[in-house]
DNA sequence: ACTATATTTCGACAATTCCAGAAATATAGT
DNA sequence: ACTATATTTCTGGAATTGTCGAAATATAGT
């Protein structure tokens, strides 16, 4: 990974309700979370809900695949644990 | 850590100039790095580059010391394992 | 085809961020 | 006090982001 890809996902990440919504996805593990679930939890409009989701996919973090008429996402762990670790090696003290 | 506060360090993560200020100061270990340093490895202008180094302190990424004219900047390491941490903690599968 | 449900796109506006030149401030040496 | 160096603040304009209502699109059931 490198830094310009980084930065883009931390930038995405970086906003209290995408970071709510990507929490969401994770722990709802594989089968992911219907939008309209993620609406119903975090009770904000869903134009305003779609812009978000649709900033976290551009990040790569998160898929969607559809099943009938909803849609559910997918947080894109990989992509997630890389970042992770392109932290962890480049922005990392002795220490760890 | 809260979500907010994780929301806020990623967010002035985010940044690809911001991001790579962190890595190398970071890298710096304990004494830091003078701003100068800094502006000279990164050939930005020195206004831009302040507005910088002010977001990551915003978030409380970095803290400043002044030695004579010289101001250094350190990695506030630990504020940013806690994230990692948060991170880890709240955003992770199973798997980890 | 019609209707209902789920989600996205459009359009608009306010708020925020990004960048950099110019000026200001802080500190040290002479 | 004067000069030089280091860094920040001020100012402002361009670009991006955040938000949301209204309209559009997609899919499925009848």
């Amino acid at each position: 990974m490198d830094i310009e890809i980084a930065a883009k996902a931390l930038k995405e990440l970086g906003h209290p309700i995408r970071l709510s919504i990507y929490k969401r996805l994770v722990k709802a593990g594989q089968p992911g979370m219907a939008v309209g679930k993620l609406q119903e939890e975090l009770k904000i409009p869903n134009s305003t809900l779609s812009h978000h989701i649709a900033s976290l996919a551009s990040a790569q973090l998160l898929s969607q695949t559809r099943d009938g008429r909803t849609l559910y996402c997918q947080a894109e762990y990989e992509h997630f644990e890389a970042l992770i670790e392109f932290l962890q090696a480049e922005c990392c003290a002795d220490e760890m």
